[in-house]
Formats: C-alpha cells, sequence, structure tokens
DNA sequence: TTGTATGCGTTATCAA
DNA sequence: TTGATAACGCATACAA
C-alpha cells in the first residue's frame, strides 16, 4: 500500500526564491496587476511555469476574498425539467468564472435548510435556490451571513429575496385555454401532492382561471391527485377512470405525469387526442419523443437560467442587497396529443 | 443601493473570549477530541450557541485539512442516464459529508482536462471522472499533485487509475444475443460518432461477438452512425432505410438513439416487434415511458454510483494509492419491443 | 519598482 | 487540563 505521494508544496514563496524576487512581486504577476517591471515579470512567469505553481484558493479566500463557486439547490434531478437548467447554469457559472456546487433537497424543507447552511459553511459566493416554495427558519442564516441568494423558479411567500421565475399560472391558463379552444369543455385536471410545492398550486389556479374565463364551472371531482411523475400520472389517471368521471381532456401539471396518463389511456384502449386530449406542462425532452408528441407549456429554461446566473454574479460582485424579480412568460407548445382549434 | 451587511466575522477568538478560555480550548471542543474538562466543554458550547459561530472551512483547509468536497466530472447531463447517476452520487457522498462540484464536459477531451485543473485548484478532496475515454496529457495533473481519483463508467485506455465500471461490451453482447434468441438474423447496429466515447466501441465489440458468437457474417452496411441522441436515432434510422439495407432488428447502443429510431420507425409504417425488434441500452427511465416499451440493457446505476463514491472516499481518507478495479455486470431488461425467445 | 511585515481563522507544538 | 504561539499560503499596507 503505498502512499501518495504529498500534496504539491510549491507556494509564492519558492516562485519568488527561484525568480530572485520577493513575494510581492509575484503576487502582482499572478494577480495580473501592474507595478512590476517587464523584466521581473518575464522573470516571474517562467518561474511559476518552470515549478508548476498554482496559487492556494484556500489561502486566497480567507484573506477575504471571493471563492469563485456558487451553491446550486434543486428538488430532483430526476424530474426531466431540471438537466437543462443545470446544464445551463453549469455553463453559464463556468464561464463567469464560478464552479458549481451542487445540492439535491428531494424536495423537503428541512433538506433545504440543512443545504442552505452547508453551502453559506463552504462559503460559495452565492446560492441559486430552486426552492419548493416552504419557508423554513433555517432560510436565515442567509440574512446573517448576508450571502447573496437568487431564488429560482418560483417564489418563497414570506421571505423577500431576489426572484428568477417563470410564470406558472399563466402557463396553466394557457394550457387550458389551449383545451377550450380546441372545443374541451369537461376538462380533468393532474396535480402533484398538494404539500409539494407551490408550482403546483400556481398550476392548479391556472386551471381555475381559464374555466372562469370561459364561464365553465369548476368541478372538484376533475381533480385528481398522484405523484409528480410517470407514475403518479397513471395512478391518478386510474384513478379518474375509476372513479366513472367524465372528462374530455386532462391538463397534467407536468410532463411526466402526462405521459403516464397517456400510456393509462392508451392501454385503456382510449385514443388521443380522438376521445382524449392531454395536454402537459414543461416541455421537457421526453414530450417530443413520445407518441403521440405531447402538447405541453415550455418554460424559457435556457434563458431562464442565464439570467439566474447573471443576476446571482451580480449580487455577488457588487455587493448591493437589491431585490429585483424577473418573471419569464411560458409558451404553448401544440402538437399532437391536443386537437386543433375549432372556428376562430 | 444598501449593501450587504459584511459577512460574518465571529470567529473562534470570539468564541474563546466569551467562554473564557483560550483557542485551544475551543477548537479542541469543536473537533470533538478530548482532553478538555466538561466545565471548559459546557462554556464553550454555550458561546458557540451563543455567537451563532461556526468554523471557518478555508482556514481549516489552509491548515492541511481535507475540504470536504469531491469533483465529479461527467459528459452530459441531459443524456437519460446520468441524472439517477448523479443524484446517487451526490446523496452518497452527502451522506459521507462530502459535498459534490459539478463540472459537464460535453464529451470534450480538453473541457476534460481543464476542468479536472479546475478541480484540484479548488483542492477537492478527490474526483470521481466519468471520462470519455480519451487520454490528454492535462491529466498527468492527477499525478503531479497526488489527487484521488475514481474513473467511472469506463477506463481510460493508458492513464492507470481506480476504475468502477460497468462491462460494456458484455452488456451489448447480452442485447444482440437476445435479438438472436428471438429469431433474428439480420442485426443492423446504431452507433454514436466514432470519436465521442470508447463505450460506443466496447458495445460495438460487443455486437460482433454476439454475431460471431452464433456464426452470424457482420455486414458494415448494416452498420449506422449518427448523435447519441434522439436526433441522432432518426438520423441514422433513415439512413439505413434510404440505403435500403435489409434487416429484421435493431440495437441501438442507447436509449435516446433508441427512441428515436422506434420513432422513426413507426412514421414509416413498421410494427414494432412485429416487422422489426428494436433494443436500446442503458435502461434510462424514458425506456418504460415510451410505446412499445423499450426492451434494453441496464447498467447497475444505484450501486454503481454508491461503490464510486465509497471507493474515492477510502482512497482520500487513507491516503492510499492503490489501483483497484470493479467492474459491474449488466442486466438484460427484456420488455415489449423485442419478440419473445423461440423454441429452447 | 520592489521588499517586509502583518493578518486572515485554524490546528498543532510545546510549555506550564 | 490548559495557554501562548508558530505555521499554513496569500494579499496588502507600509517602507524603502
Amino acid at each position: 500500500m503505498k502512499k501518495r505521494k504529498p500534496p504539491r508544496a510549491v507556494t509564492i514563496k519558492d516562485v519568488a526564491r527561484m525568480a530572485g524576487v520577493s513575494i510581492w512581486t509575484v503576487s502582482r504577476v499572478v494577480n495580473e496587476r501592474d507595478g512590476v517591471s517587464e523584466a521581473s515579470e518575464a522573470r516571474v512567469r517562467q518561474a511559476i511555469k518552470a515549478l508548476r505553481y498554482r496559487p492556494n484558493i484556500m489561502a486566497r479566500a480567507l484573506k477575504g476574498r471571493a471563492t469563485q463557486s456558487i451553491g446550486l439547490i434543486i428538488p430532483s434531478i430526476e424530474n426531466p425539467v431540471f438537466p437543462p437548467l443545470v446544464k445551463v447554469i453549469e455553463n453559464t457559472a463556468a464561464e463567469r468564472g464560478y464552479s458549481t456546487v451542487l445540492c439535491i433537497s428531494d424536495g423537503r424543507l428541512e433538506k433545504e435548510a440543512q443545504q442552505l447552511e452547508l453551502l453559506v459553511d463552504k462559503r460559495v459566493d452565492g446560492i441559486l435556490f430552486n426552492a419548493m416554495g416552504g419557508y423554513h427558519e433555517g432560510f436565515e442564516i442567509l440574512r446573517e451571513t448576508g450571502t447573496p441568494v437568487v431564488v429560482i423558479g418560483r417564489k418563497i411567500p414570506g421571505f423577500e429575496t431576489t426572484n428568477v421565475s417563470v410564470d406558472n399560472r399563466l402557463g396553466a391558463k394557457m394550457a387550458v385555454d389551449h383545451l377550450i379552444r380546441t372545443g374541451m369543455r369537461k376538462i380533468a385536471v393532474l396535480l402533484g401532492q398538494l404539500e409539494a410545492s407551490s408550482a403546483i398550486e400556481d398550476r392548479f389556479a391556472g386551471y381555475k382561471d381559464a374555466l372562469a374565463t370561459h364561464e365553465i364551472e369548476f368541478r372538484e371531482e376533475r381533480v385528481a391527485r398522484g405523484n409528480w411523475s410517470f407514475a403518479g400520472g397513471v395512478a391518478a389517471t386510474n384513478d379518474l377512470l375509476t372513479r366513472g368521471v367524465e372528462f374530455d381532456s386532462i391538463f397534467a401539471s407536468n410532463d411526466s405525469a402526462a405521459i403516464g396518463c397517456i400510456e393509462t389511456l392508451l392501454a385503456n384502449g382510449l385514443r388521443i387526442p380522438g376521445d382524449i386530449s392531454v395536454i402537459g406542462y414543461d416541455d421537457a425532452p421526453v414530450a417530443s419523443m413520445i407518441r403521440p408528441h405531447l402538447s405541453t407549456v415550455r418554460a424559457p429554461n435556457a434563458l431562464f437560467g442565464v439570467q439566474a446566473v447573471n443576476t446571482l454574479v451580480k449580487l455577488v460582485e457588487t455587493g448591493e442587497d437589491a431585490h429585483s424579480e424577473v418573471v419569464f412568460e411560458p409558451e404553448l407548445m401544440v402538437r399532437d396529443s391536443t386537437g386543433s382549434a375549432l372556428g376562430s
């Protein structure tokens, strides 16, 4: 069992010694600040290369400078909306010179709080927080330590921060409006568990908005709740079916559930959209992979992620404490799981 | 533009002062080492709580102790195999007390090297490296600095490390064997781009193995290459179709491509598995969401991720430099896109 | 233009 | 059982 050779020991001192200058000079060169003669600079650079010197980020951070890393908290990575978001965030952050510490909260409030604390301890320069929407007293650590945070995807009621979100309520209304435009009237809705995420309730509200706009009566029996997942969609649809609820279309509040829903309807011999129209939410990549191609609502994830990172970086680098808010509008994606608009 | 209040300033000194002891005592208490009287300990704990003291990890790291974080490099997060892997890795790492710095390499060798360097600079305690399989001289930084690394998913030829991988060649052979057992003989294969990943070539080799075992002639014309993605699957299948190649089944070397393939076949009026059998690889969640449910090969991702983290943590904590190797066996998942076995 | 000395928050050494 | 003090590697105020 040979041991690894001890971790690198070449410090700024070694470079200074080799270049025959003081550490002050080396420091200036490394940080690309002027005040160093060209001759010295050249010698320092040479020494740096020869010694393969790399500055110790810990020591820098200890001196009060930034760690050049941000934290990212998301509830899940298996929900297909998140991978594209994570990708664009990691990418944008990297371009801006920050690395990304990933935390997955499983949508549990205490875990969110605990991860927030962890990230603060790790001295990340800022945090991108895709919260479930609930408030936890542990969140106050952000205030106490002054750690910049941008809450993404939705807002946390009662906890004022900078926000970058998508209008879930509007998106849901757009989806249901579309169903109504294609002649549907008996519209069932698939929701996630009550306590899961505030986004769910926003989408529920949008559903009701659409109904109200078109003066369609809301019926509690047309609401089915399950997990926000494929299995949840299957279960909720079966529930609808076995309860003998009358419906001509379904608004599933996320794509995974919508796909489970479609699967179940097809398994029951129903045609889509012939017998039942189905519309999802999120426009996950799968949406255009399944048959029939799923009509859905797209959140502008790329824009969204870039905006979130840029907003956070601005907060970090200016040291400001402004509570701005950006709300993106979703976009309706009409594909094959819903009929075409009537008349009009 | 109000500025944020300056970051927390409560240090070990403040605690010592408040508790009326020296920093030595506080340090011992914080690190749960003995040699402190109960009376002192109680006072210190009280002060810690009152002051909301939290140790500065940077200072600790500077003193040579670990950063309690690991780096994770993956080529993509949008390929559906990775989210479950990332999840289990983040989770296991967190349980072991490590946070995860995520880097997405886009499958580019230079980016892999650059991210390796970044992670080393960030002083992560170890790196989980899902490499594309190619070698880059930048990898040597791991050697130079003695940073523990576990290469996961596949091996890097010519770069000896600790490895946790899945036998891609065997998995591919299992898939094609299954096709053959169900009576198929004219088996086409969908591959990713040549330079993309060594896993692709391993799976290609497994395909040839199966053919050879059953004394079926290998025909170059039955090979189609595209991106390892839905779009790639569509393109490759169209290629096969327009070239008029004869085939009774397709082995798509990943699930996304398989789904693109199925989409294309169905769009061309072919029945699955009636006319053409299709088998994928990876058992991504989508595999069981589409119709027909996709037969595929599953890599034991959960086990795999746990094993990878544990192996890395062991390397980190023991300081050993052993080059072990663990190879997991894949599992055949027979679903509805292939026929049932004949005779036997 | 360059060097010296100090401090950042910890842990570890060595006395007391 | 404790305390004072020296590193750790770097940035910087102050001197030269």
